[in-house]
Order: structure tokens, then sequence, then C-alpha cells
DNA sequence: CGATTTATAGATCATTCGATCAATAGGGTT
DNA sequence: AACCCTATTGATCGAATGATCTATAAATCG
């Protein structure tokens, strides 16, 4: 048996705050995407309670099971990570091609270097979430594809590109966030220059400056 | 969430087969490397037996505790898998980079490319299990780091390739494996055309014929 | 064939997990 | 201050899980 309220100096004296619904809901889900990114989405909704510091049982005032809080989940760390105008900015033909993959790498590579994001998302894909599919997809005809036609109408005429050309080019920077987060070995601090070699090797092959 | 499809060679009236415990070991462990291939390495130990036709009690007859039920698995995945001379045959300057380069990838493929090794290897990566640092870091100095070398050796001048280089052509390959084995996207059935297209465009922005 | 060995099954235990529900208390209103 | 609403807690339930232990039966040997 523990001893009970004989001191004062318990660690947590666990003090009822009471928050409106909508401040909780927001801080269990933005501490829902940290937890399931480092635990992965088995994780135990004691041990995310815990380190919320509320109790198990309030999880489910907010969420009616596990899985709806892993829908929330994801919806927070998908939702509009996308620009919507990236087609748009890709293929304006007044921007050196070389300039616009620079640019939108860069700032692609702040989605994907993210912890929260590569780690769920990777967690989400070994699950055989149908979200995964969906997002590759989306990148594939959204940006990638474009990204092809461009490349061919800058590329003089007998290389020709493929899709499988992108995707590696895609593959090889992606794979730095990879390394990073998942397996957790060292990589660049600042991936720009690595990002800037491998669209330079990959725009030189194609005979584009 | 909880992936269906546990069994479908049910209906066996589950006849009781005594094998000699080598066979009984091998034939778990096999089993096991597919089962946590599959659902992850928090697979339970229920679903393992049901799939294996043997009851959850004998499992721990052979292994202790589930903890090292993985070990076995992560043994029997990585164990020889990377082929002890192949620094010897990446350095072996008879033989010209191009062709050095294809074999290494040609067969290093056929090992990431398979279901197992890669979902556990991402399974195992995710937990943070010191394995993966200790195999990137292996592949590091054994494998990219005298690739570096040769290709600095064969490269004109002006160019210096890093090994930031060699990971981004290393991760481009890699990925076409993440892209169907952990996402489960369409990719080439035959991957060998965009492994020589992605190592004749590293070799070619460097320089090398 | 009968006896012995031991691989295997079946029952079960102690925790742990997701989820439920009644009791409690924080904080705004009057 | 007294009151009320409801956010939050604490206790608890039933199912699931890793692991243990004893009974059973398949193969081997004399």
């Amino acid at each position: 048996m523990d001893q009970t309220s004989s001191d004062i100096a318990a660690a947590e004296p666990a003090e009822r705050r009471r928050l409106p619904p909508e401040e909780r809901r927001r801080q269990i889900v933005e501490g829902a995407v940290t937890f399931f990114a480092d635990v992965g989405l088995e994780g135990k909704t004691r041990d995310l309670a815990k380190r919320l510091g509320i109790t198990q049982s309030l999880l489910f005032n907010y969420f009616v099971n596990k899985a709806e809080i892993i829908e929330a989940v994801y919806a927070h760390v998908y939702l509009d990570r996308l620009s919507e105008d990236w087609p748009r900015r890709l293929t304006d033909r007044s921007v050196p091609l070389r300039d616009r993959l620079l640019t939108f790498y860069t700032e692609y590579s702040q989605l994907i270097f993210e912890y929260e994001w590569m780690r769920i998302f990777m967690f989400s894909g070994l699950a055989g979430a149908e979200l995964n599919r969906r997002y590759l997809h989306h990148m594939g005809t959204v940006i990638l594809h474009p990204l092809l036609e461009e490349i061919r109408a800058a590329a003089p005429a007998p290389v020709d590109p493929q899709m499988e050309d992108i995707w590696n080019l895609h593959g090889g920077i992606v794979y730095i966030g990879i390394r990073r987060h998942i397996y957790q070995v060292p990589t660049p601090d600042d991936p720009s220059d690595a990002i800037a070699h491998a669209v330079d090797r990959f725009l030189g092959s194609f005979g584009v400056v």
C-alpha cells in the first residue's frame, strides 16, 4: 500500500486544471502527434495521458476511441502541408528550371525533414494506411509529373527522362530525412548543399543548364 | 487499425506433429520473419503461433520470451547478407568503375528489394534499434567510402564528390524498395534500368565515363 | 509390444490495455 | 457567497497479452 497524503513533496501534485474543451482538444492532438511519432501508433493511451499530465479517461471524453485520436493526428500532420500553388510555380517558365527546383526542394525539405512528419508517415506506411498511397499518388501527378514535362521541355533532343528518373531524384533527397529521423544517424545540419548538388547533377545529366 | 486476414489457411484439424527441435526452431524463426515483417514487431505471439499452426505456449519452449524471438529474426535477416568481398570487388581497378557499380547495385538490390528485409529493417529502425545504426555505419565505411575514393580517383580535377553525394546515389536507389515494400505503391518490376540510369547520371556528372 | 523420453497441447495466471461511469471539483454567473 | 454546469478524476470492467505449468501423445528403444 502507498502512504497517503503524508507529504506535500509528491513530485506531481496533479493540479486539476479545467480548460476550455477547444483548447484541451488541441493540446491532446499536439501531444499525441509527438507521442505517436516517438513510440509508434501502437503507443498506449495511458502513456499518452501521462505525458500530457492528464488522466487516461479524459482522452475518451474528447475522442470516442483510440483510432479517432490517430485520425486527428493524421489530419494535424498531413493537412495543408502541400502548398496548393506548387504546380503553378514549378511550371512557371519565366523562372529558370534550376531555381524552381531548388526553391521547391528547399521548402519541401522543411516538411520531410520534420521529425513528426517523417516518422508518422513511416509508421502509417508500414501499417498499410491508404493515406500514404494517396499522398504519393498526389505527389506523382501534381508535382513530379509536371516536373518531368518541364525537364523534357528544357532538355535537348536525345535524352528522354522518365518518371522513374524523377522519383530517383526525389528519393535521394527524401532519404536524407529517413537517415536522420528513422535510422537516426548523422546527417548534414543543413541539407541545402546536398540538395543543390543532387539537383545540379540531375539537371546536368539531362543537358539542362 | 488491426490488420485482418491473420490466416486464411485455417480449417486444419491441428494434427499434432512432433518435429526434431532443430527443425521446429528453424520453422518458427522463418515463420516469425515473415510474420513480423507483415504486422510489425509488436505482433502478438498468439497470431504468430496460429500462422505457424502450433500453440502459443510452444513458442516459449524454444525461446524464453518474445524479445528472444525477435533477436532470432534479426539474426536470420541480417546475418551474412553483406558479402565480405564487396570492398575488394568495388576497388578492383582492372574492372571499369561503371561495371563495378552496376554489379554491386544489381546484387545489393536483390537484398534491399526483398520484402522481409526492407520491412524489418524499417520496423527496427523506427524502434530505435542500435542494429540499424551499426548497419549503416558499416555500409558507409566499408562500401560507400571506398566507393567515394574510387570515384575521386576516376574523376577529373575540378569536381570533388563528398560522402553526402554517395549517400544521395545510394538513397535514390534504396528509395525504390521503400516505395515498393513500405508504401506499397507501383514500382518497376525490374529496377535494373532505373539503377543503371541513376549510376550513369551520377558518374556522368563527375566526368567519369 | 511395452516402456521411456520429450515435443506438444491445453488450461491458467498476472498484467496490461482500451473503454465506461459515477463522483468530484474548477470556475463562471448571479 | 451560494449555485450550477461540466471538465476532470478515480475506480473498475472485460478482453487481450506474455508467460508458466501440468497433462498428453508421438516417436524411439529394448
